[in-house]
DNA sequence: TATGAATGAGTCTTCATTCAT
DNA sequence: AATGAATGAAGACTCATTCAT
């Protein structure tokens, strides 16, 4: 593929991922696609053969992206509290931005595309999340800044109230307390002595 | 509407449940029901005409029934603690039960009918749990039952993570485990002298 | 049939009416006959098995009706000009009153109806309206109040210039001068000593 | 849109012209033009969208077609009388030939789409056939062929007379003489020396 | 007579997908 | 690679018409 076929696909990328994020999986139809990205029929079908394919190629371009961020967030010898308040405010942004959101578009997909699939790649998501948690608890543990908590539960706490919020904020207005004060529950369960009782 | 007509639409509503459940809103035609309630498409239409008035009526009945329910549930003079037993069994109960749920026709059908509608019966519901959550809370902290806790974070930490599971639940297998996990750790930031660490 | 059923088709037959008039023959459902009056599905069927059947009773009762007033108006021995204004008057309302007139009902009606049907209606009606025009000029010449002009051209210009006015007249804005211009023309060629031009 | 699409598109208004002037405007629908003209749902709909937008740009082709016509024929410094003739005659002809009419379809179309429309298409058209005819007559009372008619009476008199006669056709077996017997008449009135009465 | 539930046919409309150019 | 014409399938929606009550 040549530079121009590349820049094509990334153009095909970009259109369809603000449209799945603003209508979700389902509802985006091949033709939305042509409309958005200026092609024609058969210049799309060119690239890519349905939307499904579309969205699995965003899907993996943006767990690599993820895994870089989350390479870089977790730096080592840094505070484990610094570290988590870096990625609890990311979630929290993340947590308001209803707009922006693929979270309808992957539960459409999912919801769908699990039973056919051999492989759950949300499963696969989820595990590498609860790992890298894993970690950084371990780590603020043995630093001695972390308290000796129930890491899977606070971890699930934390994952699935945060994909809660996600949803909810593209459905109805979410009070921007709502991640803070969540958030704030997590951290105040997790870090020792932060007897101030600081929110994030 | 006679007597027939009021079977029929009850038929109508509880295949469209079911078809909800399985497929989503959006991925529920018209012709799935007439098919699932062995109607002709004129005799559906002379009920309903759309999903949408469908799934809206279904709505409301399930309102109607939650809210009796809840009713029976908040019985006054047990104790709180027995009270929240019940509760959070109901809810880790639906918590594991992926396909039944209708998490995901409710997301899709929000997606779309939150804008156009002036009110958002979404937001209404919530903040009747939120409510109806606040309620059980003071009155468990009024029996000494349940420590003075952030009230507002520990109801939005349990009704997010209780969304965002069910949603991943029929997407992915959940571990039974964690239900019991992320209740367990709101029991033990409520109740006061659960110092055994049961889990619920 | 007795009084309530009569009644009851009375009904039909005048709503039917506003209807065709409203909104020409093919566009009117039997569907909309019963909401229009009050009827269920059965209970307009009871009575009329189409809506032709429904129009082609009101055409019959409009010729009665047509034929007894016609009769009226031809009062012999009352002065030809005097007869020719009265009726002129009729057709200049007629044809400026665009809302309620069954025109553009006629003309779909009979564009279907003409090939199946053995007998032309609506070539009876234009044969019967040309015999009165003769009979009425002819009296007119007679008395010397009419000049000797040839009948069979005023005659078609009068039935099918107003025609054309009523068509238009549902369709466009019909300056209320026309109608004056056209039968005023027509009547300038007919009355003999009408030397003052007088418009009807 | 390439050569290929062109060629469709004109082949798609002639079979819908031909279907317009058979049933009128409402009983065409766009399978039936579908079947006509040979092309799949999806090809037509790939070119129009409506019955309505086919239709119109009918009318738009006819206007145009008409207005270049007329422009023939007023042709400076011939005699007034041999114009008139020349048009007198192209109306003889339509009036007589109901079967490639589309009045009725004209009437059914502008019978809905008058009222959501900002300009009325029919009027405009009614307003320049008017004003064409004025500055024959007036070129014919200059060159003194024509009396000094009541202008405006005479056309509206031919005009609507014309129409009404063309919807007739449709309708019922229009006798020959018919036509010319309300054109002579026309005629009659405007020129001048036509002393031998002859008729068109 | 009157009701309204039910049927089934017909049309509209939108898309995914293919293909000649 | 790109275009856009064409196909055909799928689903929405509306009615005329029948029938049990």
């Amino acid at each position: 593929m040549n530079k121009r076929g590349q820049e094509t696909r990334t153009r095909i990328k970009t259109c369809a991922c603000s449209l799945f994020a603003e209508k979700g999986f389902n509802q985006v139809t091949m033709k939305d696609i042509c409309e958005a990205s200026g092609l024609s029929r058969g210049g799309l079908y060119n690239h890519y053969e349905s939307t499904r394919q579309i969205f699995q190629e965003l899907l993996k371009d943006m767990q690599n992206n993820q895994a870089r961020a989350f390479d870089q967030k977790i730096r080592q010898n840094q505070p484990a509290t610094s570290i988590l308040d870096d990625i609890l405010e990311v979630y929290r942004e993340e947590m308001l931005d209803g707009r922006s959101s693929l979270s309808l578009a992957f539960y459409e997909f999912f919801s769908i595309h699990q039973a056919c699939g051999k492989e759950n790649s949300l499963q696969e998501q989820y595990l590498l999340s609860v790992n890298t948690w894993k970690n950084l608890i371990q780590y603020g543990i043995d630093r001695q800044e972390f308290r000796e908590v129930d890491t899977d539960a606070i971890i699930d706490l934390l994952l699935f109230s945060y994909q809660g919020v996600r949803m909810y904020s593209k459905l109805m207005p979410v009070d921007k307390e709502i991640p803070s004060r969540i958030l704030g529950e997590i951290k105040k369960q997790l870090v020792r002595s932060d007897s101030d009782g600081n929110h994030i």
